[in-house]
DNA sequence: GTCTATAAACAGATAGAC
DNA sequence: GTCTATCTGTTTATAGAC
């Protein structure tokens, strides 16, 4: 029942097929929404400016109010968009009925590995409205009352009562795959400092962990 | 031109033997450090008010720029001693040369569970204001120029030429830790909505956590 | 050292012309 | 629909009295 995109996408601008650009409505209102992703995602909704927004997106304060009503509306509207892409596709993967829990754990990492570096801000934007607005999230996601990962459950239940695993819950196994896979974005800003990780020795970094970490936790899970 | 101590500790506080408080320099300079730790934590810097952190610390904001010049340097003051706290005890766990790997995982995961508890805003706050302002570790930590984990890494080589552990680099394995140990707090806000996790629920996962993480994390470094 | 009062700059939002 | 100009409320910071 999520999906009534408060945000619109920016698909539409590319609809429009002709050469001449009208500079008319939905263009203008996704290149404002545009500039608010890339201006928030950097810095925060604290932080950031309406004002380098406008900027940005080549327009001026008044057309941005007159879009999005509130600077406040416009970063529900980001922060909704990411937090919406992120955990289902987490959750999706996890709860799929098919997969095994090895596969599972292999397509997770490699997927958000693969996504955080191409989008390097998301996983510290989320972390840090997480932190300053932590309503927000209750107040933007209350009808996802998602039942807390049956389907997984289901599929350590099994695996254990056959021997093939030991036990664990699955929150416990989730929010630990999560912190391991995300945490290395949370603090990019720290890993030259305090482990020599700078520029492509990150890369190196995360090319390594893509079978280092799977192989840790699933060998951890062995009975 | 008036700054001298950018950050002062609140320890001086308790060693003023005395019954009678002389309401003097240093109580007023470290009730407001108080206040600031409090609001900054909470709220992060850049939403914080300096009018807040005033009030609380029961003085007003003139004072207050008079013992720290800014907001800034009161923002800096703060995450500092959080990050110098943090991190050299996570390092230094996991750097000390006489107890074996195994132990320290459980040390650490104790000992960060345990802090993190009665610190709640600690890892949230640390996240937030790595994204918004990532320079300011470099700026404020510069001294620390740590060697990578050399005595973990040492320790870890031995194990693998003795067969008794897989092979892992220090950094994947210390990531790894800090993420599943440090992530349950930063998505605080959001173990309810997705884990169903709520007052006392939280606690009995933390607990159980206490044990699951690092039995699974020992298992797989098992060879 | 601590206060009151206020400056100075800024940011979000709106009015109204085009 | 988009702009310029401006209002209104905040917020950091300082001046100056006590």
């Amino acid at each position: 029942m999520r999906i009534n995109h408060t945000v619109k996408t920016t698909d539409v601008a590319a609809s429009r097929g002709g050469d001449a650009p009208p500079a008319g409505d939905q263009e203008t209102r996704d290149r404002i929404l545009a500039a608010a992703h890339r201006v928030f995602l950097r810095q925060g909704t604290a932080k950031a400016r309406t004002q380098e927004i406008a900027d940005e997106a080549g327009v001026n304060k008044a057309l941005l109010h007159y879009y999005y009503g509130s600077k406040a509306a416009l970063a529900d509207a980001v922060f909704a968009h990411h937090a919406r892409q992120l955990l289902p596709t987490i959750f999706g993967i996890l709860g799929d009925p098919v997969r095994d829990i090895p596969t599972k754990i292999r397509d997770l990492v490699r997927e958000q590995i693969a996504f955080q570096r191409a989008n390097p801000y998301v996983a510290g934007f989320l972390a840090a409205e997480l932190h300053v607005e932590p309503d927000r999230i209750r107040r933007l996601m209350s009808a996802h009352g998602t039942p807390p990962h049956p389907v997984l459950q289901q599929q350590i239940d099994r695996a254990v009562a056959a021997g093939t695993m030991r036990a664990i819950s699955a929150p416990q196994l989730v929010i630990t795959l999560m912190g391991a896979t995300l945490l290395p974005f949370i603090m990019r800003p720290m890993l030259g400092l305090y482990f020599g990780l700078e520029g492509e020795a990150i890369e190196v970094f995360l090319d390594e962990r893509l079978t280092v970490l799977p192989d840790l936790i699933i060998a951890g899970l062995r009975p």
